[in-house]
DNA sequence: GCTGCGATCACCT
DNA sequence: GGTGATCGCAGCG
């Protein structure tokens, strides 16, 4: 399949698949298609991680109120939240509520489809399995950077589409690599799927 | 103002 | 499993 092909063949989530409880999204943004066109390539990958930050969440950045960095969380739904992360790498979010509620949807996890020779060049890495397996990692696979803090997700360069719609089974675990609160288990990925991030926890895994 | 730490990652042992 | 890279924010004064 081609670059034209790929697009084509994928329509981008309705901005009303964003309008509903932040866990709900992040349940259903596993299997869609993340999808980056650039003026030279397409980029594209399936989603097989996510992370739900809600309310009375006090592991969401969204807890303390707005502030610059997070403003984007309190903006409409179906947009980008993109934020720097430990001075070097980026986040990418779904933004889920009405303007002037914080949740979101982190993206942590997606398995390179179409691109993967670019992925790999904007990552200095060849292992097709630690391409994308992070949210920093993803981010930097497909160019992603605070330009698009804000963007649509429904239309433009960046965008999520439905996936194919074979069975899948999806995970819930519990999140890690926060400290605040109780470890919720607002985390959700593909189960088995080998391009998850290192810190998916089997243990925790409720379903 | 300064300090500590975070929704991370690669590299080292 | 430990560490360094290095930015924005919160908390403290």
């Amino acid at each position: 399949m081609n670059n034209n092909d790929f697009l084509h063949s994928h329509i981008a989530l309705p901005s009303d698949f964003y309008n509903r409880r932040t866990v709900e999204v992040a349940r259903d943004l596993i299997g869609c298609i993340l999808v980056h066109q650039t003026d030279e390539n397409t980029l594209a990958g399936r989603i097989v991680e996510t992370e739900a930050y809600g309310p009375d969440d006090p592991a969401n950045h969204a807890w303390r109120g707005q502030t610059r960095r997070n403003q984007a969380m309190f903006g409409p739904f179906a947009h980008a939240y993109v934020y720097k992360i430990y001075g070097m790498y980026y986040c990418l979010n779904a933004v889920t509520c009405p303007v002037g509620v914080g949740e979101a949807v982190l993206l942590r996890a997606v398995e390179p489809l179409v691109g993967i020779e670019t992925m790999k060049r904007n990552r200095s890495m060849d292992d097709p399995r630690k391409l994308c397996s992070g949210p920093g990692k993803l981010c930097q696979a497909f160019g992603i950077d605070s330009r698009f803090n804000h963007a649509p997700l429904t239309e433009g360069s960046l965008k999520i589409c439905y996936g194919k719609r074979d069975p899948i089974i999806v995970m819930t675990t519990t999140r890690i690599g926060i400290s605040h609160g109780a470890e919720l288990p607002w985390r959700f990925c593909l189960e088995n799927n080998p391009f998850l991030s290192k810190t998916v926890r089997r243990d925790k895994a409720i379903a």
